[in-house]
DNA sequence: CTGAAAGCGCTTACAG
DNA sequence: CTGAAAGCGCTTACAG
């Protein structure tokens, strides 16, 4: 089967190449006899534009490339749901590249898309992503870049964020309105910068309300997961700690928390009240429910292809549009893992 | 800043634009000093070969499609994950698309990744899918396509799944070797093929096993999440059924079902064994943890972009490849749900 | 070993 | 209103 071009309907038509083209795209300098005939012919024959061809002369490809550091991750899927979403209504693809935490295969995935030509490039840095030489690459060359969650003061384009700081500290607020005097927080590692945010808003919250902030009662969980949140409360029991409240980093954490809390008898929320972070499915399907923050995922995959766009029309047009920075609204669910 | 090509490195040269292109792609028939010559000037200027042309010469875009129905979705994020790592290892990028569960969407999609001439297309087909000329449509046209989890057998190509009804039968053992006598059933909507073959398998499973299939005990989750499972589970007690046993099509519809058991004061396992399917992270996360089937994601998303690119191989080969169909194995987890 | 030329399939400025 | 021509940036069969 030959594939079918603008040749082809022209041969067919008796007319030039021009012309077809023209009439597909209706140019108001086509008779509308023309077009009609046009039309039919390329209906007819099942024509479809070779995109290779539009693409290498309008040098747009109507593709975006998106680099996340995880997609069996809730809140990432969630954003990857957001992203493709508003895409598609674009009219734009999404090309999807995990960096698997890496900053080496992050780095070598921005110089893939860069090669590939994409319309524009959004990512989520990596943890281990220190240098942010590659990405300041991409506004080097002048291509739409959209940074979401996590992202870099150094490099100077839009940004949509959820104020982690804040969060934390309305979480850990949370507890302490629900009347806990004694909190304990499991954290990330030490490098990410939400992982620092969190901490301390979680400092700031127990500060502003007359709490002593005690280090002893932080504890790390590297992968933020559910077993990191076994050890870390195992762990707590086995120093001795006496606490009536936990904030943990995310919901699996707290999760594992949780689930060492009910093997040990400790009554959730009454002897400890806990509170996790980003309001996963999980969190509602566990006994007790996990009170959390939302996240909104969805939200910043929608909000940051949205921005993305604009800066895609900017650079066709030619204009320079100033980055600006996103701050999504997070809220406090509660439900009865704190009183 | 302009963008380097060819031509540039030619021009500062003083050679041809043909001795550059075959340089750079190391033909025999170039010498050793010109070509050092090239690489060190394509270096120098940060040379990457305009792709767009490139796919208009070789007719190849090395990205591929792939249309799922959801994206944030355990086991489907983790077919995506199987996917891109095993898609970039080959140099293939992927685009990847969501049907939302619709005939239309999906049948839009798919005629969007043809005309963008992906160089090979991935399916797991939306529960509302009837008519497959769409897909049909993408072999006619002799693009490579590979479906899996959700497919059809209308469609003449390659694919990898899961024996259904096979893993329901084996569910329903687990539950039926522990002891259990009168066993329910969560199934999921009347049309999707996987919804019927674990139907199919629990049925099975209890005739070979001298129990008496009884309709009234199996139950629809049309969208076979949390708050399905808690329906169901809700009418089941209102329906006044003693059960002893419980197999439900998935770990959400099983976590909802747990969560009602426990607030009715209904001991899992010791009153009613439970088993889900799919094996989220959120099994092991519930109280009691969930017993489930093993569903490799992961395992499925590599093996299904390896089909793809041995089709597309082949295809640049000029070669026929006959279809094959992959069974990948599952397994049954036993955790504290069932006995 | 090197290069002129054709061509992939479109788009668009320009002439008539 | 129509069309010849140039060109996007590459690849490759062919000639020398």
């Amino acid at each position: 089967m030959k594939e079918v071009t603008l040749k082809q309907i022209a041969e067919n038509l008796g007319i030039s190449i021009t012309t077809v083209s023209k009439a597909l795209k209706d140019y108001k300098d086509v008779s509308k006899a023309t077009k009609a005939a046009v039309k039919a012919e390329a209906k007819r024959l099942n024509f479809t534009p070779n995109s290779f061809a539009v693409n290498l002369r309008t040098k747009e490809s109507k593709t975006v490339g998106l680099i996340i550091p995880e997609v069996v991750h809730h809140f990432f899927s969630s954003v990857i749901n957001g992203i493709i979403d508003k895409a598609e209504k674009k009219g734009y693809l999404v090309i999807i590249l995990q960096s698997n935490e890496s900053y080496k295969l992050e780095k070598k995935q921005v110089e893939l898309l860069i090669s590939k030509r994409v319309d524009g490039i959004m990512i989520s840095m990596a943890n281990t992503t220190v240098d942010v030489g590659h990405l300041n690459h991409i506004r080097d060359l002048k291509i739409p870049l959209v940074m979401f969650d996590k992202i870099s003061k150094l490099v100077a384009c839009s940004k949509v964020i959820i104020n982690d700081r804040m969060a934390a500290y309305e979480a850990t607020k949370h507890l302490i309105d629900s009347g806990c005097k004694r909190i304990a927080h499991f954290r990330g590692a030490l490098l990410p910068q939400n992982s620092i945010d969190r901490f301390l808003g979680y400092k700031k919250a127990l500060e502003d309300h007359g709490l002593t902030f005690d280090p002893a009662l932080v504890y790390i969980c590297e992968n933020v997961d559910y077993d990191n949140g076994r050890s870390a409360a195992l762990q707590l029991i086995a120093d001795g700690h006496k606490i009536d409240g936990l904030f943990a980093i995310t919901d699996m954490a707290a999760a594992g928390a949780i689930t060492v809390f009910k093997e040990r008898n400790i009554n959730v929320p009454d002897d400890i009240s806990v509170m996790g972070f980003s309001n996963w499915f999980l969190s509602q399907a566990i006994t007790p429910a996990l009170s959390t923050v939302d996240q909104p995922g969805y939200e910043m995959g929608k909000k940051s292809f949205k921005l993305l766009y604009k800066e895609m029309r900017a650079k066709r047009e030619d204009r320079y549009l100033e980055p600006v920075i996103r701050v999504l609204e997070t809220k406090i669910i509660k439900r009865q893992s704190t009183k």
